[in-house]
DNA sequence: GAATAATTTTAGACAAGTCTAAAATTTTTT
DNA sequence: AAAAAATTTTAGACTTGTCTAAAATTATTC
């Protein structure tokens, strides 16, 4: 049996190999969680006790086949959950994350996947993340940060890389959102902003900003 | 903030006082959710701290106007939840409860208010059981168990008192559901068991089972 | 109305998960 | 390659919720 909090320690871990790609470090752990780095020590050793993950002390730790498909199944689950919140209950993609935090830990393999049939299969969630199949497949997305484009480049916005309610906010306040067209009319090297073009407007969006919003180039 | 076990306390003696209409005793909460009285004693001791009962030891236990509205919040959650795994995800019956006593834990009134709008302001669950208005109201079924009806009564079926897979598969089995309209051709003192009449066929029904069906009579 | 039985509470222990402060280890700097 | 800095782990304490065994209280019986 898993707890609660050993699977949100495991999706921790795997967002953060997901950046790294690489064995994770204690200090990165307890970033991701908002705790200590003794807490995360602690509990690392339990995880190692039940071969959810692969640790040896001071050098790091990777999931192991057990628990990254269980990280997995819980990113399907959350993802499917924001799809069905956004698409059956008329909720703003700002608004989900919080309830599927609470969503993802339901155990019942059965409802989730009827959940899947329910919403038609999507392959995407409302902030473009790809959901991961039934068999643990978790398809990386080949899009590219805005942030990391050219200028005079043209994008249309594929996605988001955080899901924080204040950054999802101000997208939509900015109209900006998924399937946006756009194209960078300046970069300025100092700060790292940009100012991009869409809709028929200009807008001047800070790195915070442009390092979280996923494009495809277009032209 | 309320945590899990605590709001299954609640709803433990929120489900024992309905039959009682009483104080509540250590022992019958102990029952209710398998744990040991002393466990209870525990417990008690910190709802009352957080006002959410009324408690004197060794004098039983009351919900307080707080403790109570939880309670019955928890009970909506929990009708909501089943009523839309049955008629969206097309659950069984005895299939929903055991996720639903999960579900009923999820924190978001705006959640279940728009799983209610999305189910059209359902009135009874699956089980013929009356949902809570978002209010607080939980309106009683004025309903009788089966087992009290006498020779030649006749009734139409409600619901059932008992939410266990087991029952409701035998129901299932026995093509036994609500809105199943029958007559009682005869009752065994001895065991309490009854024989019925219904969509033409003749059942044996053991105390067990009638104690746990809700009818109402139509004659 | 004592004695017995049943119920309920307390005492003390345990597991999970967390924390601070201190010790151990690794990495970086010079 | 030693000193300094950063990271990581351990030690010990705390909270929540649980348990068994024993003590306290209430209810029942003769």
């Amino acid at each position: 049996m898993i707890t609660l909090t050993e699977e949100n320690y495991l999706k921790a871990i795997l967002s953060v190999s997901m950046i790294t790609d690489d064995k994770v470090s204690t200090n990165a752990i307890a970033e991701e969680i908002n705790t200590t780095p003794a807490s995360v020590s602690d509990m690392l050793k339990k995880l190692e006790e039940k071969k959810f993950i692969k640790y040896e002390k001071y050098k790091g730790v990777k999931l192991s086949k057990k628990g990254k498909s269980l990280a997995i199944s819980i990113i399907r689950k959350h993802r499917l959950w924001e799809t069905f919140l956004v698409k059956k209950l008329k909720f703003e993609w700002s608004e989900v994350h919080e309830i599927a935090e609470q969503l993802e830990h339901i155990k019942s393999s059965e409802l989730i996947d009827r959940i899947e049939k329910y919403l038609n299969y999507p392959k995407f969630d409302p902030h473009g993340e790809p959901i991961p199949s039934k068999e643990g497949k978790l398809p990386i997305a080949k899009n590219i940060a805005l942030i990391n484009l050219q200028y005079n480049d043209q994008a249309k916005i594929m996605g988001v890389s955080l899901d924080d309610k204040d950054f999802l906010d101000y997208l939509t306040k900015l109209k900006i959102s998924i399937g946006t067209e756009l194209k960078v009319i300046e970069k300025i090297k100092f700060d790292l902003s940009m100012k991009i073009e869409y809709a028929g407007k200009i807008e001047h969006l800070s790195k915070e900003i442009s390092e979280n919003i996923l494009v495809k180039k277009i032209n």
